[in-house]
DNA sequence: GTCTATACAGGGATAGAC
DNA sequence: GTCTATCCCTGTATAGAC
């Protein structure tokens, strides 16, 4: 858009995409800047030119996933069927994790860990919109009579959510365990997941 | 047992102390051998004549909640409905959590992230051994007949641990975010639930 | 905008007195 | 067993030339 240079794929996003994939895989106190420099063929100090201090390169990284993955929830199909449109909410939703894996690691650990207040202000509007998204989807199936009235959808809303995190973030770890079910897809995990779940929330 | 000595509260049971409860709050990275002196009140070198270096410590504290960890669980009390059982297996894992919370922050974390080789093969069998426990309940129940044939009982484990194992990670985030689920005691959360997967389950 | 060189603090770890 | 003093390295951050 502004620049008509091309091939140049200027320092500012390498680092900034270097540091993503670092902070992403180690965390923040694990990751030197020595690393990221290196690792996105950039001087130390031009880091400094580009950004304030560390904290600050962690932040705007912060920012650009919150903001990428804002586009990526997307819109589901809005059909009558509640079945239908929370197995869908509950598919994108994890495919989501899983398509985009250092984004979602960063604003996961973000999310969980929370030791930086800014980091959490970043990442919290993100859990918090899915978690309102779902929760109305539930309030709509009990109103439309599909869903019985006397579940908590804020109790369901947190099943499916926490049954995707824990999905995305501990699946190698528990296939190691033995634990077959971690060996399907997303796709599989998640519809089955959903299946117990609506099993318990039908009229 | 072997020292008669009272009252010095030896330096290498401060130590480590000292550093299960920083280790827990901020991660391995993020925690200086001077931050565990001083918070022990002891001299750094003091730290290198009990434990060979840093990660050496770190592996001892793993340990060590391993090991306590493995006590709290427990054995439930042996109901014939399973649905008492269940529930029953649910408070206890949670209450687990939530009454020893630096214990579980460490393990949990280090399942999690999983970075170092070695301290996941000390948490793994942890999770294992409660995944097990609960699988092997859930497989009873179906024979029973009060369970229905029809479900993975990997994955109804699965969705219990997650939905504790988020409750305990997320409260503090989640609260914010305004999920009043949240604000109910752990017993409570657990008890809702269950009630919900229960029904997804039950014949 | 990008680099080399450097400052300065703090990291983990060791030596050696007590 | 515990300390003080020290080593050496790497960390973040800055100065200043190009």
């Amino acid at each position: 858009m502004a620049s008509t240079h091309v091939g140049t794929a200027d320092a500012a996003s390498r680092i900034l995409q270097a540091a993503e994939t670092l902070f992403a895989a180690k965390g923040y106190d694990a990751v030197s800047l020595n690393l990221i420099a290196s690792s996105a063929a950039v001087s130390k100090a031009n880091i400094f030119h580009h950004f304030r201090s560390k904290s600050d390169l962690y932040f705007e990284v912060l920012r650009n996933a919150a903001a990428a993955s804002r586009v990526d929830v997307g819109n589901l199909p809005a059909q009558s069927n509640y079945d239908e449109r929370l197995a869908a909410f509950a598919r994108q939703h994890l495919r989501n994790y899983v398509n985009h894996p250092t984004r979602a690691r960063l604003l996961v650990r973000e999310f969980l860990d929370g030791t930086a207040q800014i980091g959490q202000l970043l990442t919290r509007d993100e859990f918090a919109r899915n978690f309102d998204q779902l929760v109305n989807l539930l309030k709509q199936g009990q109103r439309s009579g599909q869903l019985r009235d006397s579940f908590d959808p804020d109790l369901v809303a947190t099943l499916i959510i926490a049954a995707n995190v824990f999905y995305f973030r501990a699946r190698v770890t528990m296939r190691q365990i033995g634990a077959p079910i971690f060996e399907q897809t997303p796709d599989a995990y998640s519809d089955l997941i959903i299946e117990i779940i609506l099993r318990g929330i039908r009229t």
